[in-house]
DNA sequence: AAGTGGTCTAGACCACTCT
DNA sequence: GAGTGGTCTAGACCACTTG
């Protein structure tokens, strides 16, 4: 005989070479999750079961399992299980400004317009989408303790985004991605923030109560849901002289 | 006997209850670098060896490691060791611009003035001294393809950078930080910086051929060495419309 | 009490780097 | 080939949450 330690599975066989097992399973994973076998926000079997069911150690479906933790994927909690994570609550405008006073809470909305449109080149280059297709266009004000401090024009690509054009727009909260998540099931889980500087067109600073050609810091996200699909394209302009942001480098 | 499979020194028995293990040993590697048991820059013992003294097993100590790993105090190479980092070699502030051209290269620079002078409130707050305490001021030009873009202004406490005081300005190179840690032994590892907007004065706007008054992006950076000591105030401008910055939220 | 994720051990083997 | 970090296993026990 020479089977000397041999596990049932040697490490490596019968996967890529140089590519880690715990690698490969946690693609496995995510593809089995971002198909929808569990929903944002169930549970997954506990690790036990993954690991029995794909045939590995416990310690290297738990490696696996901490890659998508990592990824933001899931979120796992000592006691009760592992979960997949909903999309993103908010990643409020505000971090960016520092009013006056009303620091940490939400802002709140006034829509000042809703329209269909087709999407401008700019649109279509971040949505993904080719320029005309149809979007819903929000333009709206955020405002703190009554005083509007922020303006936003937002792009909502169509059919995803359809059910919105029936409800009143008086209706809408203030927190708009749980309302994507329940009435389009569209769960934002990753956005990028592009920040810039340039001055107000009239009608905004109108809304502002600024002077037309006051200086704006300008933040262009664009919002992706699990798939990494952009689903949101949003422009906010605010009074530049609020403007902060804090980054640390290591 | 009722021994069953007890390892020679049970889970978190003669530690605080309720921290693991690897944490402790995480603090411990954590006070013993930081005490200069390794330098910068150099090897620290294979992590048997590291075991073996801490009484862990492998894996434990691996764990801990991969703690300091992530706080970004070592690196791991695999097949070659674990080693202490060095300083940032720099955290360049043209991130924050798009200049036409020469994207990615450093920008040459320019010094200005370098006066010894007492902390001024605002840098001594961000210095952690008492305001008055000696520094010496830098003020320099950065520039690409000799067109001025950014003008910095830059605080540096004494004693502990006396020796730059005795370097000729025309000898300093256009990177700092591997210059302050040769010259000093100050090696910045970790750096803040805040973002704003203003106005270029008169003095800053004519270096950079602007008009006074012209909107400028303002970043402020405080440097920190390995031990979390602050070891530079900087502050630095540049044309706001040239301005643009990306962050990531999940 | 049952079920979950978190910690720890002991040991084998793999992959990378340098001499 | 020697020495390093990286992967994987198998199993025990701990800590947290919920019924």
């Amino acid at each position: 005989m020479s089977f000397r330690n041999v596990p049932p599975r040697l490490q490596l066989v019968g996967d890529d070479p140089g590519v880690s097992r715990y690698a490969v399973l946690a693609t496995a994973l995510r593809t089995r999750l971002l198909q929808g076998e569990w929903p944002p926000g169930s549970a997954m079997p506990p690790e036990q079961v993954l690991a029995a069911e794909h045939g590995v150690a416990l310690g290297t479906m738990r490696r696996a399992l901490s890659v998508l933790a990592d990824e933001g994927l899931i979120e796992r909690v000592h006691g009760r299980g592992t979960f997949v994570r909903q999309g993103l609550s908010g990643a409020p405008m505000l971090r960016f400004f520092r009013f006056g006073q009303g620091a940490g809470q939400v802002p709140q909305s006034r829509i000042l317009s809703r329209e269909q449109v087709g999407a401008t080149r700019q649109v279509a280059r971040l949505l993904g989408v080719a320029p005309g297709e149809p979007c819903i266009r929000i333009q709206r004000l955020r405002l703190l303790d009554g005083q509007p401090c922020l303006h936003e024009d937002m792009f909502l690509p169509l059919p995803l985004f359809e059910p919105l054009l029936h409800v009143p727009t008086a209706d809408w909260p203030d927190l708009l991605y749980p309302f994507f998540a329940t009435r389009c099931q569209v769960h934002v889980h990753r956005a990028v923030d592009e920040i810039g500087f340039g001055q107000f067109s009239a009608g905004q600073a109108r809304h502002l109560a600024l002077s037309p050609g006051h200086p704006c810091a300008v933040v262009t996200r664009t919002a992706f849901d699990l798939q990494g699909r952009p689903v949101e394209a949003r422009t906010s302009r605010g009074d530049a002289n609020a403007f902060h942001y804090t980054v640390t480098i290591t």
